[in-house]
RNA sequence: GCCCAUAUAGCUCAGUCGGUAGAGCACUUCCUUGGUAAGGAAGAGGUCAUCGGUUCGAUUCCGAUUAUGGGCUCCA
């Protein structure tokens, strides 16, 4: 006689064990015909479940986000047994549920194409018309080896020889297909409406590279065709932002060929680097660092003797001359510790913080390039810090201060954290990372930070703390990063005179904020659209003339608004102002100024944002005092909306 | 690096069942002097990524290479 209490918590009593869906219909016939699954105690079950005892229960619906999660996996499911019915060869593996929709991974060595997508998804929609019941089945681990590999499925099997010989395992079947899940799924194939398959590409089995490389479809479910049809717009939304387009429409950089994955700055994009560049400076300056520079091309011994030659030399671009082999550097630590060496440092000295934006060479796989996001070279805001184990907290935390600084003149509030602890490849003793690993994570308490634990993920000298921006779409992005080391000072000798008058080996604090500049730009572009805020707009201000009579008024105000640091741009070209207004709006400039004759006469200009927003005829002064104050904000203060709501293609 | 796909004008793309290619925008010239998101006309512009093969003939078919895209793996 199971009682069971509602989320609302009213209790009903019932005469005797009955299914999640037979609760469903007693409680309403709507909520009867949406159910998807039911929760029981907190455990998530089929609508087929038998409630024989007493405990809270849920009805799960499509408005749940466990209710899209069971679509997501029974629509994997669905395209399991089209492959397997279009391709009998095919031998499944897995099908999870993955954001915005799942996969399911085969291994078929002939290797799906684009065609075989549309008959395929064709096949799904046939089946899901079927409206096939779906039945749970409990077996016993050896029996359901058993049964897979009687039909062959050896992956299947060795999936399921991996579980506890004692535990029980939960088949799926629907129709002619059965697939081994932990579940819930829905109740009958035809609840899946609104899917469509996405992408083919190849993944390892078991995720390892020494493998095979499996077939992998990709696909997005959503409970209604309009869900379905907002995703694929979502998806349109993301590609007009992505940085490799608008670095061409917007003229700031290009890449080719002959130099893969590294970066070509045009006049527009560099404007950008620079101020970043500059702005970063002007930090640097105010919180104790020393600004230095050190070669690009560096004698093998060192990397040796750093570490990095036995574990990256097959990424290191290398050279010769006269004998010796040098490696052009990937990064900038061993370099900084030659500089630390120069003299000899007391603990007086310290803590010791040098920065450089040090060219930085690493020769990526291939596959591994992205835009702007994974390239060969790349200048990061990087810094070590040398200081004693004494001061490692107080500077992981004041690094932590100045990191929030710098992401809010960004305009970046949603900051993830994780503390990525010791690989099994690395250098140094467990007491010396135990002391690592701990010194990060009492910094990180201290200052009240969420933040997630990456076991094993550390960098082979150290645990590091990474933090990951999310941008207006809701992607994610590791930037800034800090690292304790406590190994490479050691083995390029580092040392300072204690106050005991003995010899002591510093702490190196690995650290940058907004990481490679050039992926941090193409965040920026992505984040804003490629309409950047006012003080990294690569122009800021376009005068727009009426007729040529204007030219010379035009030009006054271009050289007053540059003596005062304002990049502006005139186009004095013939043609009419609406189309000089569109031109410049598709190029995201900030401000436009508007001159003709009204303006020339009252000593004027007419002020146009890019959004749209007529300001009016102004005064220079006016106008020019307020670029200052916008410009003097950054990203803390938006003063105009994000994005362009009448905004057009481009092309 | 691995799997799949792609490479045509400055850009975005169409096309050629094998007979050396086309649009829109941009560019040049001319007309137009126009007040808040595209004024008009004419013109110029391509070794169809590279190398090789099949063929009377290849931009098209086949192979290799390079790069790019989407994944996987990697990311000091």
């Amino acid at each position: 006689m199971p009682v069971v209490t509602l989320p609302d918590g009213s209790r009903r009593t019932y005469e005797r064990p009955l299914t999640m869906g037979e609760l469903a219909l007693d409680i309403g016939p709507g909520l009867a015909k949406a159910a998807l699954a039911g929760r029981f105690n907190g455990r998530l079950v089929d609508l087929s479940y038998s409630v024989n005892t007493d405990g809270a229960v849920a009805i799960i619906t499509e408005r749940d986000p466990e209710g899209l999660e069971v679509i997501r996996h029974s629509a994997a499911h669905l395209l399991a047994q089209a492959v397997k019915e279009l391709f009998p060869q095919a031998q499944v593996t897995i099908g999870p549920v993955i954001e915005d929709g799942f996969y399911y991974d085969f291994s078929y060595p002939a290797g799906f194409t684009e065609s075989d997508l549309v008959r395929i998804e064709e096949k799904m929609r046939e089946i899901a018309g079927h409206d096939y019941p779906v039945y749970r089945r409990v077996m016993a681990r050896d029996e359901a080896v058993k049964f897979f590999r009687e039909r062959g499925e050896r992956y299947k099997a060795e999936i399921i020889e991996s579980i506890p010989a004692a535990e029980e395992v939960s088949l799926y079947e629907q129709g002619p297909f059965t697939d081994l899940c932990r579940g819930p799924h829905v109740p009958s194939t035809g609840r899946l409406k609104a899917f469509g398959l996405t992408k083919v590409a190849g993944a390892y089995w078991r995720g390892d590279a020494h493998n095979e490389m499996l077939q992998r479809i990709y696909g997005t479910a959503w409970p209604d065709q309009k869900q379905l049809a907002a995703y694929r717009r979502r998806l349109e939304e993301a590609e007009k932002r992505d940085h490799r387009r608008l670095g061409k429409a917007l003229d700031l950089f290009h890449m080719q060929e002959e130099a893969p994955g590294m970066v070509f700055w045009h006049d527009y994009g560099w404007r950008i680097y620079r101020e970043i560049e500059q702005y970063i400076r002007g930090v640097l300056q105010t919180h104790g660092y020393q600004e230095i520079r050190t070669p690009l091309i560096i004698d093998r011994s060192l990397w040796e003797q750093s570490g990095h030659w036995e574990k990256f030399h097959d990424e290191m671009f290398t050279t010769a001359s006269e004998k010796h082999e040098y490696a052009i550097k990937p990064m900038n630590c061993p370099a900084h510790v030659q500089v630390f060496n120069q003299g000899l440092k007391s603990y007086r000295d310290l803590p010791v913080r040098l920065a450089e934006f040090g060219s930085c060479h690493r020769n990526e796989p291939s596959g591994a390039l992205h835009g702007l996001m994974r390239v060969r070279h790349f200048v990061q805001d990087d810094a070590h810090i040398f200081c004693s184990e004494e001061q490692v907290q107080e500077e992981v935390s004041a690094f932590i201060d100045l990191l929030f600084k710098v992401y809010a003149d960004f305009g970046f509030r949603e900051i993830q954290t994780k503390l990525s602890t010791r690989p099994t490849k690395r250098v140094g003793s467990d007491v010396v990372w135990d002391k690592a690993e701990l010194a990060l994570q009492i910094a990180l308490n201290q200052k009240g930070l969420a933040w997630t634990l990456q076991p094993g993920e550390g960098a082979f000298y150290g645990p590091k703390i990474e933090f990951s921006l999310k941008d207006s779409i809701g992607r994610v992005w590791q930037c800034g990063t800090i690292q304790v080391d406590f190994s490479m000072p050691e083995r390029l000798g580092a040392s300072y005179v204690a106050a005991d008058n003995t010899r002591r080996v510093p702490v190196m604090l690995h650290r940058a904020i907004l990481g490679s500049l050039e992926r941090f730009i193409g965040i920026l572009i992505e984040e804003h659209a490629g309409a950047m805020p006012l003080w990294l707009a690569p122009v800021q201000v376009a005068l727009l003339a009426i007729t040529d009579r204007q030219h010379d008024y035009v030009g006054g105000i271009e050289r007053q608004l540059t003596i005062s640091g304002v990049r502006t741009k005139s186009d004095l070209r013939n043609e009419k102002i609406g189309f000089k207004i569109r031109e410049h709006t598709l190029q995201r400039i900030p401000y436009l100024a508007v001159i003709g004759e009204r303006e020339a006469q009252t000593g004027t200009v007419a002020v146009r944002t890019r959004t749209g927003e007529d300001l009016g005829p102004m005064a220079l002064e006016a106008f020019e005092g307020r670029l200052a104050r916008e410009i003097a904000s950054r990203g803390v203060h938006v003063l105009e909306g994000q994005g362009d709501r009448r905004e057009r293609d481009a092309s």
